[in-house]
DNA sequence: GGAACCTGTATGATCGATAATACAGCTTTG
DNA sequence: CAAAGCTGTATTATCGATCATACAGGTTCC
């Protein structure tokens, strides 16, 4: 029975500061603690303590001024894309218009158990896999895996798939998208994904899966896309219906949310937080 | 311009293998190349492949046999709790009747600016804040951080928060929760958090943070929610809604799934994935 | 201007993680 | 039964992370 494995005290700190810092126990602007103070009230040497913060920094949640101290970020910059739920995919269709994909590897292969079996596959039959990498701004923000019917998949090819949402490829040959599946949960980032996020190996990942059905019940897609929690995130808006009872939440349909760009400003505490009306739906 | 910072290799190999069995690269039940293998394969020794394996097998992954092999587990015996998404908080409720609450914290505190403003309070105003644990069958796998305004913080006492679900507390108080938004995203877990949820400091979070509002607009609760991704997730189904130039998925409403249960069997591929029809809807 | 604070940087000592190696005991295969 | 492969365990050496300390230079405040 070995002691703890305590897996980098810089990290720990690391993450105690930032959970202080997203849940607003640290306001933004504000100065945190001098690094001396730091290494004090946690027992470690300053070196550490900077260490952490050199983390916070390249994060971009704090900043340093060197001789005057060490401040949270005041302008959340680099505000994370919000993807409405009711409507993830029509999302992504008008997000393959205005950001790029790369295509870090296609190919036909035999798929893996769990993939082949959830698409309904028989034994022998392959499929093609690949894998992409969406960007915002120039930044990679998505890794997406999918993977798709051999017979399907041969209806376009490895340029389109480079150019085009995979989905509209796999309409324009003729089938017919009419039910899905997904689940959402978090991970961390393995060696592979960090890389194409341009994260460090260990950063938390969301997590989306989903299964594409055509009316047959047949699978045509398997997509198991990763997203930079701090670029990427899944926001909805719930109305209650049904009374007593059987109370229930349910996804405020038809009212997609604007990105909230709103709150930057320092709008103060006392009026009541402006709420954004309704999306700009933008189509080309 | 220091080197990398490289942190922990036996982390970094523990991550690789990890995804390989999750993505089903690795088949369930199969053998994983054994230890001096993976030393060579990863250019590590073979101590450190052996922390890797040992946090795998910690987390119910793998199972070692001395002398014959380490086996990706076969029956992912620990299923997470799967949560509609149409319909997180009834389900919650519903919960709230079958698991057990640790209420960690409870009391009344000034809330930081972030949330103050979120529940549209005036700056002097207080809240109630109180941390809960949510376990099921005896293990933690929700960590929730929720803020009231005083006012109807003080319509219930802290032995009623720790026995019922919040919710059902504020409704009582005759508050009507009549919308709410929340966002999805995902951390690492710090240190408070990994310590009530028996995790590793640093391991994935999946977050839910839900702002319930009242008619008038004003809000009346404020939620921070932390779940174990190998315990909890979300799942939900869409249907297609709208043709062609507005094509868009809604969630599949009124069409709660229950929580998969089937595919433990072992399913030969080449058949039609069950589908489970409906879930058991029981109350008390 | 000067005192008190801060971040930035460097040093050598110390401790933990990893490497290299060896061996014991078990399982599988022939 | 014997050979080959596996996990479990131990030992010593090396390397990197952390510590304790010191000093340089900027900022803030009086």
């Amino acid at each position: 029975m070995k002691s703890s494995v305590e897996p980098l005290k810089a990290r720990r700190i690391y993450l105690l500061l930032r959970d202080r810092i997203v849940a607003g126990d640290l306001p933004p602007g504000g100065r945190l603690p001098g690094e001396p103070a730091l290494a004090a009230e946690h027992a470690v040497s300053r070196v550490t303590v900077r260490r952490a913060l050199d983390l916070l920094e390249k994060e971009g949640l704090v900043q340093r001024k060197p001789g005057s101290g060490t401040f949270v970020h005041d302008s959340r910059s680099v505000r994370p894309i919000v993807a409405d739920l009711s409507n993830v995919l029509s999302h992504l269709i008008d997000m393959g218009r205005s950001t790029d994909v790369k295509l870090l590897s296609f190919g036909y292969v035999a798929p893996p158990e769990a993939i082949g079996e959830s698409l309904g596959l028989k034994p022998g039959e392959r499929v093609q896999r690949s894998v992409r990498v969406r960007l915002i701004d120039g930044e990679p923000f998505s890794y997406l895996t999918t993977h798709v019917p051999e017979w399907l998949g041969l209806t376009y090819s490895e340029a389109e798939l480079a150019a085009r949402p995979l989905l509209e490829l796999i309409e324009r040959s003729g089938v017919t998208t009419e039910r899905a599946t997904q689940a959402i949960n978090a991970t961390l980032a393995g060696p592979e994904a960090a890389a194409a996020l341009d994260l460090e190996i260990g950063s938390p990942l969301l997590t989306l899966t989903r299964i594409v059905y055509e009316p047959s019940g047949r699978g045509v897609e398997h997509l198991h896309a990763l997203y930079r929690p701090d670029r990427y995130s899944f926001h909805m808006d719930l109305v209650r219906i049904g009374d007593d009872g059987e109370r229930r939440w349910s996804p405020a349909q038809g009212w997609p949310r604007a990105a909230t760009k709103a709150k930057t400003e320092k709008n103060k505490p006392g009026e009541k937080p402006t709420r954004t009306p309704r999306a700009i739906k933008q189509r080309s």
